[in-house]
DNA sequence: GCATGATCATGC
DNA sequence: GCATGATCATGC
């Protein structure tokens, strides 16, 4: 078998007809190619990335899109994404984003989010997710979801938000200020292998990192929560919806009448008991949950999103009490990884959500505002990145009990973060000491704010 | 006053 | 039992 083979032939299917694709692509579930196409001697010279969508499409689906700016079944307006899952320790999540196709700079300017590209091509999408195992030959791989997916109205308002924060920053020739963190579901990623690549932008002389649209990984993940668990009713007609606020106005929107409220007021209004003598450490963040509207400990949109919530308290001057912590690392691991793929980065890229209080003259603390926020290029790969690179060559040197101290960088340093000094985890030298994490500086975080 | 080390309280 | 977000406490 070669490429462009036919195989339509033996296919009981009509590509045109998207009740008979989706029966085509659900007889997948459960089953690798090779078992699906079991019968036919496979001999193929595809390879690498794409290959699994690649081969899918000629000979699962016996389809020659190529890169047609229609669907990929033209005639039922249906476009075929395929995307690789992966093991985590909760269940599969998504290996990746997910592409949707290159944005144009020059043209993009001219569309409106209706007569979009993005639109014409991926409203109704067939998804197939496979488990990537890298240990495997793609045709192995198990196809684990086989969804026809048309958003659902909630998630189209935000995804058309995102589009309309990606054009204007286009338009206004910052295309090379594109951010995955501007946005929430859907994102402009960088493509190409090397990092070197530049297009034109209208309206600026600066060349553009070339991007795609994509849909960010935390939003697979819930559209992989979703459809494993049982497919949710999905909208009919995207022309339809209504107009809504942004998602982040709409979370704003949510605090506006605990501005600058006392806590106790606070607790009146959300008919909690009175202020106890000395708070639980995460007492203002239960809070800020609260204020939100949400019980549990878990904020569904902002899971959806990769966003991330972080309460600052600031005192009477205006600047944070605390620098702010994250997960602590293990050793071993950390000097295992590189900046670039790094677990930290990867948590620095993400939008971050904070609820602001402050002391005021009389030493009472109020809610003072929210803020979305994103980490500046510059500071996250500069000057976090030293900091990161510092702390990696120091642990293999053997120095893991002098990291980077508050005073040695700007943005970032390393500090213990466990339970107790007793709470310890191994270095590569073998010796124990206490367990630690990236913290952002106090200072650092104040400036954020501003 | 601030950096740094240490620890608390919660929830899974 | 432990990770986590957050804050406390000490000493320079």
């Amino acid at each position: 078998m070669h490429r462009g083979h036919n195989l339509t032939k033996y296919m009981a299917y009509d590509p045109t007809d998207r009740k008979s694709i989706e029966v085509r692509a659900k007889a997948l579930v459960g089953k690798s190619l090779r078992q699906a196409l079991e019968g036919l001697s496979v001999v193929h010279e595809y390879h690498g990335r794409g290959a699994f969508g690649l081969f899918l499409e000629s000979f699962y689906f016996g389809i020659h899109p190529g890169n047609s700016s229609e669907p990929d079944f033209k005639e039922a307006g249906v476009e075929l994404k395929s995307f690789p899952l992966k093991r985590s320790k909760k269940g599969l999540v998504a290996k990746e984003r997910i592409s949707l196709g290159m944005i144009d700079y020059m043209s993009m300017p001219s569309e409106t989010w209706e007569t979009s590209s993005f639109l014409k091509k991926n409203s109704d999408l067939l998804l197939i997710g496979f488990l990537h195992e890298s240990d495997q030959d793609f045709l192995d791989y198990l196809v684990k979801i086989a969804e026809l997916w048309e958003f659902p109205p909630e998630d189209i308002e935000i995804i058309k938000e995102d589009w309309k924060k990606i054009v204007a920053k286009v338009r206004v020739g910052k295309a090379h200020e594109l951010s995955e963190g501007d946005t929430l579901y859907l994102g402009a990623c960088t493509k190409g292998a090397d990092s070197t690549g530049r297009r034109p932008q209208p309206n600026s002389k600066e060349m553009a990192k070339p991007r795609a649209l994509c849909l960010k990984q935390a939003y697979v993940n819930a559209i992989i929560g979703r459809t494993l668990d049982g497919a949710e009713a999905v909208v009919k007609d995207i022309g339809q919806l209504k107009k809504s606020a942004s998602f982040e106005e709409l979370v704003a929107a949510r605090f506006e009448r605990f501005k600058d409220k006392p806590i106790d007021e606070i607790h009146t209004m959300l008919g909690l008991g009175l202020v106890t003598p000395k708070p639980s450490k995460d007492h203002y963040a239960k809070l800020a949950r609260l204020m939100m509207g949400v019980k549990g400990k878990k904020i569904e949109e902002f899971e959806k999103a990769g966003v991330v919530m972080k309460t600052i308290r600031l005192e009477q001057d205006g600047k944070p009490k605390e620098s702010m912590s994250f997960p602590a690392f293990k050793y071993k691991e950390l000097v295992k990884e590189t900046w670039d793929d790094s677990t930290f980065k990867d948590m620095l890229e993400r939008r971050f959500f904070f609820v602001v209080y402050q002391r005021d003259e009389k030493g009472e603390l109020r809610f003072k505002k929210v803020k979305f926020w994103t980490i500046p290029t510059h500071d996250l790969e500069v000057e976090v990145g030293s900091v990161w690179e510092e702390t990696v060559q120091r642990i293999r040197a053997g120095k893991a009990d002098k990291l980077p101290g508050q005073k040695e960088n700007l943005v970032a340093h390393v500090r213990p973060h466990a339970r107790n000094s007793r709470d310890t985890d191994e270095a590569p030298d073998g010796k124990r000491l206490v367990k630690k994490c990236f913290w952002l500086n106090r200072e650092y975080v104040g400036k954020t704010l501003i």
